[in-house]
DNA sequence: ATCGGATGTTGACACTGTAAGCATCCGGAT
DNA sequence: ATCCGGATGCTTACAGTGTCAACATCCGAT
């Protein structure tokens, strides 16, 4: 996953799928050098094309970015599924949590670009809906299904805004075991399981 | 506060103190045409001064930004702890917990300035103490002091980021509501007091 | 073989941040 | 009062960006 590849595909025309081309490339640029990094003209030259062609399969710029979007999105309910399944209850949704955070530490450019683009499906999304099923599982004790997900998901949303915006002095490691504790700390006490 | 001053000042050569005026109408050009009205040309016009100018003031377009950036954050240290006086206990840290993401939703492309900068002190800043002070008073029951300190503000961060980002469809007052009941829950089960 | 539409190209424009060098203006030393 | 140095501002210039318009090419269905 989040892989490049610069082969030759088929359905394609001049270039061979240069559409699916372009978002690798812009997604490489984007975790090679930062969102500064990725412009449509380096993203086309990098394809070894006209500084125009994207226009062809794109309208904008924020096009591209959406597509490169779409597909972390992607990638982040994969982790957050897999994630979920390798246990059970509260320390399924810790788990969650933990690799919520994980993911947006090795993907920090990536991450911050998924959440800058207005959307279109406010909550939707296939990773919202599988930390609502396990918050919706858990939930119980007072407090509404629907604020649960919320809470969780804005704790561990919060953490790794923070982290990458270097608010909190934490690398790697560090920062999946504190978001493990909290996600924890907080599923131990919040939910019905508590 | 968040004000911005047109008026000539003292200790200054030609313009007036260009450097402070430059500041206030960076923040005039973001909140009212969001972050890609804010360029230095921009500011540079709406002072009528020459487009070279601010750089006898700041190295860098990104010195302004800090500069921004810092004015931002002492108003929100200024609302967090207006929020925090005015109540007690697990309240004072729910009522900092609205303000927090009251002062977001008010000003959203400031705010996302404000952490979009790469910070020199860490954590630092007035706003952190101040939460961090309600926080460790409040702490106790077996969640260190500092998880608990950080866990809220990744709280009300993440709730405050997602809004803004229109993952989560809430508009101000009821943005604010949901605040004040997510932290007012999460108060309540996870320091001393609940 | 041909025609049309999808794809890609070239050229141009307005905008950005910023580097070099020149002009001006103020306050303090003479 | 004058003069000078440094702070402040201006002009010019350049590379890079997103995007518009007009033109070229190439594939596949007819």
């Amino acid at each position: 996953m989040l892989t490049v590849s610069t082969s030759d595909r088929d359905g394609a025309y001049h270039h061979g799928d240069l559409r699916a081309a372009l978002v690798s490339t812009a997604l490489d640029l984007l975790e090679t050098g930062g969102a500064a990094a990725l412009s449509l003209r380096a993203a086309a030259r990098a394809c070894g094309v006209s500084a125009m062609a994207p226009y062809r399969h794109f309208a904008d710029k924020e096009e591209l970015l959406e597509a490169v979007a779409a597909r972390g999105f992607a990638d982040l309910a994969a982790v957050l599924g897999a994630a979920d399944a390798g246990a059970q209850g509260a320390q399924a949704l810790a788990a969650q949590g933990a690799a919520y955070v994980t993911f947006a530490c090795r993907h920090p450019a990536l991450f911050r670009l998924m959440f800058t683009r207005p959307c279109r499906d406010p909550v939707g999304s296939e990773a919202y809906r599988i930390l609502e099923r396990r918050a919706a599982a858990l939930a119980g004790s007072g407090m509404p299904a629907e604020d649960l997900t919320l809470a969780a998901w804005s704790l561990v949303h919060g953490l790794a805004a923070l982290i990458l915006d270097r608010r909190v002095p934490l690398e790697g490691e560090a920062a999946e075991a504190l978001a493990r504790r909290i996600t924890l700390a907080f599923a131990a006490r919040l939910t019905a399981e508590g």
